[in-house]
DNA sequence: TTGTACGCGTTATCAC
DNA sequence: GTGATAACGCGTACAA
């Protein structure tokens, strides 16, 4: 409520001089600080951030636009982001929940002076010439782009070479008939997920469209879903990976209650490795992904970016995705043992 | 890059007229509009939001400050204020991860002149005049509060109340001898839980210091921790209250790896009821606590407050807890036979 | 070391 | 309908 100037006038200085004490100016005499600091507190005065901002060009927030993201990917990613900014003392200015096209867009513009940089999750096709227009004023990180864009730096985790280790892993297990459980279409996460499922399987000679490929959504009930399917299946997939832990949960659920066990009976793998991954029954094997480095990464690599002087080469970070190997996921000798001893 | 007067210049007006049409006002002919956009598009303008926050005291932004949440209920939580938020064109300046204290002090003014009202969740003693101050400026919603705040509305999760109802529940199944696995110190929840296991025990004659009550973290490792100590325990607890989900899921894995079956063998019943509660083996036994709905609820709050012209009384409003019977948890007898055909 | 005065980009109040 | 111009609250050359 009060201003610069109430504080002035009561400090009998002017609004320099107050200016100066509140940016820790060493340009202040320390009894003139004292004073003012005093006339400040008892006018119960702090200074206004967006006139600051308007007037230093700097806002010390960076802007975040997600999409609609659900679970624990986006509570992990918010955390990495949120504990960097913190750490450096920069605020966040969030806007997720949109549906992409103009409503970027629109969003984007919102932030435009109350941002000192954005960093944003995949972008749909749509949405890469709103990130070009954005890129002209502030510097934008890019978060799992589906393609490079000008002049934009960007964190993508390893989505596809985690699939392809997945596939690899089962293929030494000997397994020889995958089922894959698909992500939401249009994501980029789930596509390239699905794309090293399905290059893998060429690569070792196998053909990707033999493979039982189910539809997803990322939720659990979509593992449930695809247990029917695979269930009345004949011959029965020996393993089912599915593109992320939550449908493998699902999944694994639904299996034991139709009393196929995992994985003597059928081999499970999920990807993401959630919290509750090693908790399951069994532990899932699945693909470690740090939604938090990534999320602390593209912090960082902001900041870098805002530090710099000049416009530096584009950066591309990649974080890795590591196998977790738990025990939802056997050889499938062992497995046909079991099958046996089974329908015995 | 451009501003105002830029696009004013070019189009040949006044920047009046320019900020009219960009402010949709009705005051300004349809072709001295279009002349004003045509030469906007040109320029690549669009108006500067910290400008115009400082013209119009209006920022259209909710400030969110939270501790450093872990989980589930944190995502659900930011869905829900997220969503609110941007359904009425809001954005959300956030800052959490602080630890309480001079923190939330020095992060709530960084945020003065930047947002129309705040959203806050869990103060602390110490927090309790930081709220306070903020309250001059912004009006502030507060979430869970430890206790309410002159001047300050706030939304409630039902915490004791759903504790209380999954006590009741469980002497109505039988049990006698409980375990509590506790959430952690200082946490509202957590001690609102606790409270409601303790009284409700009270009321139904037992003695609460009686009952074995564990110390936890909210983690799923907090559950397998406890789990150690409720088996070598004689005589064990029929039952286990985690203060929840994820501390029971912790505990149910570690029970099964034990060769401890539940419900045959122990109960167990979580709290939060998180997406994956219904696909465990067993499904859990919970407390239904719609994180989502709570921040959704917050921000409505929020958006009726900034549109009433007066101040309104304090307002407190509670979002019910309600038990989510699943398969946790079996009847007293069951259980003994149980343990007695093991124990054979 | 301190003060004066202008600029940051916009809106709001007048007058025309 | 439209245009000057004074706020809005602060930072910062420049002068003193």
């Amino acid at each position: 409520m009060a201003t610069i100037r109430e504080v002035a006038r009561a400090a009998g200085v002017s609004t320099a001089t107050v200016s100066r004490v509140f940016s820790n100016s060493p340009l202040v005499s320390a009894d003139t600080a004292e004073r003012v600091l005093k006339s400040a507190q008892q006018l119960d005065y702090w200074p206004n951030s967006a006139a600051r901002s308007l007037s230093t060009h700097r806002t010390h927030t960076i802007g975040i636009m997600l999409p609609d993201l659900f679970g624990e990917f986006y509570s992990d990613l918010m955390r990495g982001l949120d504990r960097e900014a913190s750490l450096h003392e920069y605020q966040i200015l969030l806007s997720s929940s949109h549906s992409g096209g103009s409503d970027v867009l629109a969003a984007s513009r919102a932030m435009l002076g109350r941002i000192d940089g954005l960093i944003m999750l995949a972008p749909d096709e749509k949405s890469i010439d709103t990130v070009e227009r954005v890129r002209r004023r502030v510097p934008v990180v890019l978060l799992n782009p589906r393609q490079p864009v000008e002049g934009c730096h960007s964190v993508e985790v390893a989505n596809y070479d985690g699939a392809r280790r997945v596939v690899e892993y089962l293929l030494e297990l000997g397994h020889r008939d995958l089922a894959f459980v698909a992500g939401p279409e249009g994501n980029v996460d789930a596509e390239e997920r699905r794309r090293g499922f399905r290059e893998s399987l060429q690569v070792a000679g196998l053909d990707p469209d033999q493979a039982l490929e189910l539809p997803g959504d990322f939720r659990e009930i979509a593992g449930v879903e695809a247990s029917t399917v695979i269930l009345a299946r004949h011959p029965r997939p020996t393993v089912v990976f599915a593109a992320n832990d939550a449908m493998a949960i699902g999944l694994q659920s639904a299996l034991h209650r139709a009393g196929c066990r995992v994985p003597q009976d059928i081999s499970v793998v999920g990807f993401d490795n959630v919290a509750m991954a090693g908790y399951l029954n069994p532990p899932l094997t699945t693909v470690n992904v740090d939604a938090c480095g990534l999320g602390r990464e593209a912090v960082r690599m902001m900041l870098d970016v805002l530090r710099a002087s000049e416009e530096s080469a584009q950066i591309r970070r990649v974080i890795p995705a590591a196998l977790k190997i738990r025990e939802s996921c056997s050889a499938v000798e062992a497995l046909r043992a079991g099958h046996k001893s089974n329908s015995n």
